[in-house]
DNA sequence: CTCAAAAAGACCTATAGAGGACTATAGTTC
DNA sequence: GAACTATAGTCCTCTATAGGTCTTTTTGAG
């Protein structure tokens, strides 16, 4: 065909590997929303036919975006783009023996439209003033308060999630804003950091003023790399553990 | 050549793909010692050669290996088992301010032999009783105590390390591990908790008894998979923070 | 002896093809 | 209608080969 170090025929990224090459203009098809998170891209022979390359040219590029985590594959099924993150995720970081082995519960306790304060914009990463959506929700085991959270969510991305019951909310988020609102988390990171409560944040977990607590504060983005979430949670630290392991 | 459902000419793993049954054969020479860490191995052309396999399944199954974290590889040079972790530890999951950047010291402040006791043991998969060397150490920033360590080895593999003078030992522990006493560390696993701390406890760190703190319990395991460390370590709470992405 | 060029050794990229294994669907039989 | 059987679609494994890129060693000129 032609020169590896020069520019392919389809134009992309100069300096990089051809399967390197492929792999991030399937990237960009797939943020482009070409093919939803949920669905199939078509299968590696057609692709590899539609590039112009060898079949294993295409395995190499398509095995690059599962470790970047953009695509899933199975074996006699097709190759899809992940969904969003799901997962117990806030309760991860704590153990609560709660007796009971109950499902989690969670309650709205309050939802306002505000102007982003400073710090929220240039996290979600927004003009200062633009309007958010703010939440503080309460995270329940077994009818015991254990986590107290607060959410800002750009309000032009979740309109939908201004009005309505939230009672009627389910437990998990973000299969929620996905539904609702088409917006698929895809990536976040957890900072985690100590802090001590003050008496109201206190007064919703049962606990006295002052208590040591755990924060959480989570920045959540989309398949685009924007910031749609900025969440800090707070949670006894007597409950908190988490384990990582180095290689 | 033969079915792949069968177990092979060299008699490994049955049910399991040829590159698998390679990088679990190629696992089992390395843990015996046949390539210490940092040595290379064979080429990878060799290594097919010796199999009887052909280069790309060869390649595969060293790829295997790679994203284990048994052996490196390096485009030019050629295959290596993988040296121990080094790195900065426990000063990763905190942030001291310290004005100055100075390099990181510690000190050790007690060495003993003592009989394991149950929990250690367990920890360490001995008989309750066996010796360990139990040392008490302490991390400094700018000269300032931040952090207390625990730290219990089996007596039997660190013995080179209980008699001589503790204030000539490395600031780092695991690469004088690897020199004086043949242990690489491979693996660790950390686990994070809260306590507060006793009064002793504070006065080494030079703070007031029942102050928050985070604690941090480790094993660390060598190459064969055996525990060869158990720590605790100790650090002002506020000082924690911590980063965890998901996706 | 020093420095640059050539050669050797190693891993990396790409191609082409033949089966194998897993999944889902469409028939077929009872 | 239910259960089994083909069949097609998709990803996975393995082989074999040709050349590229990077690093280290050797060689040779000056």
């Amino acid at each position: 065909m032609n020169s590896l170090s020069n520019v392919t025929a389809l134009g992309a990224a100069v300096g990089l590997s051809r399967y390197g090459a492929l792999a991030a203009a399937l990237r960009t098809r797939v943020v482009a929303g070409e093919w939803p998170p949920g669905t199939a891209l078509p299968a590696e022979s057609l692709l590899a036919a539609e590039h112009h390359v060898a079949l294993g040219t295409m395995r190499r590029a398509l095995e690059l975006l599962v470790t970047q985590g953009l695509v899933e594959r199975v074996h006699g099924r097709g190759t899809f783009v992940r969904q969003g993150i799901a997962g117990p995720s806030m309760l991860r970081f704590f153990r609560f023996d709660s007796g009971t082995s109950d499902a989690p519960s969670s309650r709205i306790l309050s939802r306002k439209s505000v102007a982003a304060p400073a710090a929220v914009a240039r996290r979600l990463g927004l003009a200062t003033g633009e309007l958010v959506l703010r939440l503080q929700r309460l995270r329940l085991l077994a009818e015991q308060p254990c986590l107290l959270e607060e959410l800002w969510l750009p309000l032009d991305v979740f309109g939908a999630l201004a009005t309505g019951n939230t009672a009627d909310w389910d437990d998990l988020l973000y299969p929620m804003f996905a539904r609702r609102c088409g917006v698929h988390v895809h990536r976040a990171v957890d900072d985690i950091g100590f802090a001590s409560l003050t008496a109201p944040q206190a007064a919703h977990l049962a606990l006295s003023a002052g208590h040591p607590a755990v924060l959480v504060q989570r920045a959540a983005y989309d398949l685009a790399g924007r910031c749609i979430e900025w969440r800090v949670t707070r949670g006894d630290a007597h409950a908190f553990h988490y384990t990582v392991t180095i290689t």
